[in-house]
DNA sequence: ACCTCACACGCAGCA
DNA sequence: GCTAGCTGGG
DNA sequence: TGCTGCGTGTGACCCAGCTAG
């Protein structure tokens, strides 16, 4: 039931913005910054109505004549004041490049000696086509009545939201879903003096780090200098743990990658040792062993043993060189010469063809008597049961964890230390744990206050209070905390690869069951949960499904 | 939804 | 006319 | 052949209206 909004609500909201970059960025504002901000404030109510509206939007040109909007007005009377503000540019003569796509095919042929020839034209080939013959009493007729407006200062109005958010995947729409109640946020305590940038330079590299991003997607597969002049302006020497160098991180090895595949095996592993984070090691010790650099490939993996900064990196050191060295004739490694990975029970379903291949085997489990229920939730189950319990300690006011409103986690929740810096806080909630009527009595506390709340580890839609309570009456204590402990030391990995299933069998007890399709296999991170599960007795096992032959037809 | 990220699927390359 | 895809809007 | 890696597709608020084809 979406609340109604005042009709003002998208110049309030930019109003919360940019009194909040005031206060907040009064100190590194740059001069082009702080004129916007000054000349907006000095605008009339109808023309910073229009400029917000127009900001908003995708394209910098407009007709004037296809603008409604009925709580501003007539829009020539909004247009002087910004005209004169530096807000907007009124051309003469605006390109005809850059117009022709605001009119419709029908508007644009409607007066064309040629409308039948052109007819056939689609659309983009028709903006070429009239953009290059620029045919003068054609535009002419065209243009009459028109007036053509070029919106300035998107970019400015960009970055504001950027430095409000943290990020540009957010916009005003967040606060227009927020105040409908399509998304609802923890009031947690925002802390005046934090904010996601301390220096315009910060600001500035976030920036760029997008606008690298975003042409990495316009750059050719085999375009290796338009790589590699990428790869160097990426900003270097960032510290080691703020949000821009993962950023960094991650386009430096998306541009490596590209170099590899391009064939450039040498060049590739030169951008790799470029890199800290995983997996950066992985791909040179693979591409090593394309190389037939055989040793070297093993040291790298040795590198990684030593010091593994994932258990996925270890994982793939074990594995890959216990195969390069049986492949290969070299020794491995003495630590790892019997192989630890232990497959873990495989039972094969023959079930009719649905849709969803979980969803088959959960209806499937469910037709059998010896089943008391059975649940498809994936990750959901153990991430929020954790999320539930944690509440207090993720939204927890620690200094710079949180500095706007649309947070659906503290900015630190992927960081290597955020349980460390919560400590205390974690060790209060485990303390209260004993057995499962306290996990019930916290959880079940907790949903009746925060139901629906955003929560980085609660998918509200996939759980229910009856779920949770038939899970707590079958799995163990201690098995709850073995995988509550496994999934905070390291949030980012150990918080997916869940099994799909949750089956409860009538006669007691639980089993937790991977589900694989037809050419389906376990994935990494589920393999690593099939060995802790089997480490700790927790039941597990894997579901192997082929379709039923359809009746007469189909293979 | 912040640093998109889960997951399944299907093809190719390799001993 | 129909519809898929996009944009704008709350 | 079986194993493995790699690349890709598909979700992500929901609706109305316009546009191209
Ligand atoms: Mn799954
Ligand atoms: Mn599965």
């Amino acid at each position: 039931m979406p609340a109604e909004l005042p009709e003002s609500y998208y110049l309030d909201n930019v109003l919360i913005l940019f009194r909040h970059i005031e206060t907040v960025y009064g100190d590194i504002l740059d001069p082009t910054q702080s004129r916007f901000l000054q000349d907006f404030a000095g605008l009339p109510a109808a023309s910073q109505r229009l400029v917000i509206r127009l900001l908003n939007r995708s394209g910098e040109r407009f007709r004037c004549g296809k603008l409604e909007y009925p709580e501003i007005g007539p829009i020539a009377a909004a247009l002087p004041a910004l005209e004169q503000a530096g807000f907007i540019e009124i051309p003469t003569r605006p390109a005809l490049a850059e117009v022709i796509p605001l009119f419709t095919r029908a508007e644009l042929l409607k007066h064309h000696p040629q409308r039948k020839k052109l007819q056939s034209l689609k659309r983009p080939a028709l903006n070429d086509q009239l953009i290059h013959d620029d045919d003068e009493t054609y535009v002419r007729q065209l243009f009459a009545q028109e007036q053509f407006i070029r919106v300035l200062q998107q970019e400015t109005y960009q970055i504001f939201q950027m430095m409000f958010f943290g990020n540009r995947n957010q916009s005003m729409t967040d606060f227009v879903l927020r105040d409908l109640g399509l998304q609802q946020y923890e009031p947690y305590c925002i802390d005046a003096s934090s904010r996601p940038y301390t220096s315009q330079q910060e600001v500035q590299q976030h920036w760029q780090l997008y606008q690298i991003q975003q042409q990495l997607e316009h750059t050719e597969a085999a375009d290796l200098n338009g790589w590699l002049d990428l790869f160097a302006t990426i900003p270097q020497h960032l510290p080691r743990h703020s949000p821009l160098f993962g950023k960094s991180e991650r386009l430096r090895l998306v541009i490596a990658r590209q170099i590899e595949r391009i064939g450039e095996l040498d060049l590739a592993l030169n951008l790799y040792s470029q890199c800290r984070l995983p997996p950066a090691r992985e791909r040179k010790a693979r591409i090593y062993q394309r190389q037939r650099r055989f040793s070297t490939s093993l040291s790298i993996c040795r590198d990684i043993l030593d010091q593994p900064l994932e258990e996925s990196e270890t994982q793939f050191a074990i594995e890959f060189s216990a195969r390069l060295a049986r492949r290969h004739n070299l020794p491995p490694f003495p630590e790892h010469k019997i192989s630890p990975t232990k497959k873990p029970q495989t039972i094969e379903l023959t079930l009719p063809k649905s849709d969803q291949v979980e969803q088959a085997v959960v209806e499937h489990y469910q037709r059998q008597p010896g089943t008391h229920a059975c649940y498809y939730l994936e990750n959901s189950l153990f991430k929020g049961m954790l999320g539930l319990l944690l509440w207090d300690v993720i939204f927890a006011p620690v200094p710079g964890a949180f500095y706007h409103p649309f947070q659906y986690r503290p900015s630190d929740f992927y960081d290597f230390d955020f349980i460390a810096k919560r400590k205390s806080l974690v060790d209060q909630v485990f303390a209260q744990i004993h057995d499962i009527v306290d996990i019930w009595q916290i959880v079940q506390v907790r949903w009746q206050q925060k139901a629906g709340r955003m929560n980085p580890l609660v998918n509200w839609n996939a759980l229910t209070l009856d779920i949770i309570e038939q899970a707590l009456q079958r799995i163990d204590t201690a098995h709850w905390l073995v995988i509550f402990q496994r999934m905070l030391r390291d949030l980012r990995n150990h918080c997916s690869g869940f099994p799909d299933v949750l089956q409860l069998p009538a006669a007691g007890g639980y089993q937790l069951l991977e589900v694989k399709g037809p050419g389906d296999r376990l994935q990494k991170n589920q393999q690593r949960w099939m060995q802790f599960f089997a480490a700790h007795d927790i039941p597990h096992g894997v579901v192997k499904v082929c379709w039923q032959a359809e009746d007469g037809s189909k293979t």
